[in-house]
DNA sequence: TAATAAACAAACACGAATGTATATTAATTG
DNA sequence: CAATTAATATACATTCGTGTTTGTTTATTA
């Protein structure tokens, strides 16, 4: 159609992005077609051309619209140095992490597309290294933290901060995977992702 | 090309099924095509469809041979009661059911593809349902299991079996999904087992 | 041993999704 | 206010995957 004024565009650009996260939720990346994403916002794929690249742009830029800003808050979080007891600070944070991941459908989701990025993606190295590289990121952060836990001797020498942190990262896989599933609704991750976490976390120290 | 004898038919069949694990695992379900399993195979898409229906019906196949004969097994046991202490019969039948999982690439595969059927499939009811069937026969077992030991007081009051279901089941999704990615090499499932369901179900009990 | 049917390969037809090129209209800018 | 360019829609070409049909050869069977 019609240009359209600068804030205008913002609008429609988000708003395709938030038809991709809907569509994406609830079809699966890969079944989920450009023209989809562009007749749920009353556009055509047109628009989508003038905003992204391609869907692996979509991907990317739903990434760090959605999920970047909100995890980079506990990232930083888990590196700074607690001035209390670090345990506590770690679980603290942990729990504050999963919690807003789950009650935000859109970082939920985003987040979802990264841990699963082998459905995601067609050519397996242009958008997968990215995915896997914002992966490692978070991995790495847990496990630092958990290191440095175990240099002043607050964990649990039952086991060794890899261990851990792959447990704990599998863990979260699953609880943010298993949310988005339909079936499993037996609980609420809303109310209960600190009893989950808890219990999870209770043989992590010493 | 030929007619082959019956024994031939059936190693083709399994050669097929063979590639199409493989290629799941490297390139997801949804950017494997049926051409890229027959070619792997050296065979053409024609013997694909004289054996299969279509994608789908490979996927079912897979299923079936891979993974539903070795879980029969452990869900048995899950339901079987214990002659001794149900929580040690408890924790070793989910033990023997991760490792074997781990160990073995195809059945590993199959369940990851049930985990993430939103991804594998197309017309969202068809497979998806068939899935998502097996999987909660799966989670009901554990979830039976652990009303059992509730009833007879084994389990930690601070939990319902539900939420230790949900969380133990989430755990083992996340353990199966990130053992295949390839990143998270620090740890060795095949070896550490135990020790991650050990540390997962420390708290499990009273 | 002729007839049938099994086990594939090869060819065909079709739709769907992608990427690109062009058209259109209205902001914006000089 | 003319020129330009931003923000889309529309049209087109092409590729890709699927499902089906047909062909071919050989095992099986009556």
């Amino acid at each position: 159609m019609a240009r359209k004024t600068k804030e205008e565009a913002q609008k429609t650009y988000h708003l395709l992005l938030d038809s991709a996260v809907t569509l994406f939720a609830r079809q699966g990346v890969s079944h989920t077609t450009l023209n989809d994403i562009a007749r749920k916002a009353s556009l055509t794929r047109g628009a989508v051309y003038w905003h992204f690249e391609n869907k692996e742009d979509v991907i990317k830029a739903l990434w760090e619209r959605d999920a970047a800003p909100t995890l980079e808050v506990f990232l930083q979080a888990l590196s700074s140095p607690s001035s209390t007891d670090g345990r506590i600070h770690f679980c603290e944070t942990i729990k504050q992490m999963l919690k807003v991941v789950v009650q935000n459908p859109k970082v939920s989701q985003a987040v979802r597309i990264v841990l699963n990025s082998a459905e995601s993606t067609t050519h397996q190295t242009a958008l997968q290294i990215y995915l896997e590289e914002k992966a490692m990121r978070i991995y790495h952060s847990i496990l630092d933290a958990l290191i440095h836990l175990e240099r002043h001797a607050q964990l649990n020498p039952q086991y060794t901060p890899q261990l851990l942190a792959a447990a704990l990262w599998s863990y979260l896989h699953g609880l943010v995977d298993s949310n988005m599933q339909t079936h499993i609704q037996q609980i609420d991750l809303q109310t209960d992702s600190d009893q989950l976490i808890d219990l999870f976390l209770g043989n992590f120290f010493r």
